[in-house]
Order: structure tokens, then sequence, then C-alpha cells
DNA sequence: GCCAACGTTGGC
DNA sequence: GCCAACGTTGGC
């Protein structure tokens, strides 16, 4: 199982509204990279679901992927924000994926927390500049952030 | 609202 | 293929 980081602005879409709706299609990843690694995401893999622009930003709960990386409906919907007219309908350039809820944490994880944290050095979202809303976690990194957060959950070995 | 960091676009 | 201009992200 692979360990990941998503990002995502709360007045958006908030771990609230995904644990309201059960799971959710995480569309609008407009960015290579990120979209790379939503493609190498398998069922069952965990994320720490993380708010951006928000008061504080930062970890907030608990996601895992219900549904492997599938074309982006929204790249071809000339009335949605994520339309993309340069998208070849016959080899889609965005893809989405499905996320489910998992947990919320008994208290968030804020920004400044993890960055002044020893056990979460090296960490890709803690890194300047990072802009990127998809990451992968290592494993002692997601367990450490869990154990900030004062989540319950275990990982398998 | 500011702006640093970073990605993308397009002229050449 | 370079790189200036532009757009976006996201913390502050």
């Amino acid at each position: 199982m692979r360990l990941w980081l998503m990002k995502s602005e709360p007045d958006v879409f908030s771990i609230t509204d995904l644990e309201r709706l059960g799971q959710s299609i995480w569309e609008g990843v407009r960015n290579y990279q990120a979209r790379n690694w939503m493609r190498e995401m398998r069922l069952g893999d965990l994320v720490l679901f993380y708010h951006s622009n928000a008061t504080p930003p930062g970890v907030v709960g608990v996601g895992k992927i219900v549904r492997e990386a599938y074309p982006d409906p929204f790249q071809h919907d000339p009335k949605s924000d994520y339309y993309d007219p340069k998208s070849p309908v016959n080899e889609p350039r965005w893809s989405a994926v499905d996320l489910g809820f998992v947990e919320r944490f008994p208290r968030e994880v804020p920004l400044e927390a993890m960055k002044a944290d020893p056990g979460l050095l090296g960490m890709k979202v803690l890194e300047k500049g990072s802009r990127l809303s998809v990451t992968p976690v290592d494993h002692a990194h997601f367990v450490w952030v869990l154990g900030l957060g004062g989540s319950a959950l275990t990982l398998p070995t």
C-alpha cells in the first residue's frame, strides 16, 4: 500500500464534505506531476487530507482510494472551471480518482506544527515553495502525522 | 491583498 | 530549444 497527501481548499471541498458524502470524485487536478502520482494510486491506498488556503492550513483527516485513476470528466465540459479545450477527447489528458472518507482527526495538525516537528523532516509538502496538490508520503511520516492528529488508525506494516 | 515560487505558453 | 511573459498556488 502506498501513502499520499492531497490538498483541497475547504471553501471548495473540505473533510466535512467528504464525511457527509462518504466518497467523492477528486477532480480538477491540472498539474502533470500531480496527475502522474494519481495514476499510481491503488485501491485502498490511504491519503492525508490537507486543507490549503485555510485558517490554519494543515492535515485534518484521512481518506482512501476507492477508485483508481480514470479520465476526469470535467476536462471536456465547457461549462466547468476545469475545462481544458486542449485535452483530446480520444486521449484525455487529465485523470481523477475517487476518494472515500476514513476519519476526521480528533485534532487538526497545523502546517506550522508539522514544520516544527523533527519527526517530519524531509516531508515533501513541507518543502519551501511546494505547490503540488498530490504528493507521496513516507510510511514513517504518515504514522507520525496520525499520532499528531490523535488518530487511532494503525497501518499494515 | 501581497508576493515568492513554480508551471505553462508561445514567439523566435 | 530558449526564455520572457504570464498564470496559478498558497502561506502569510
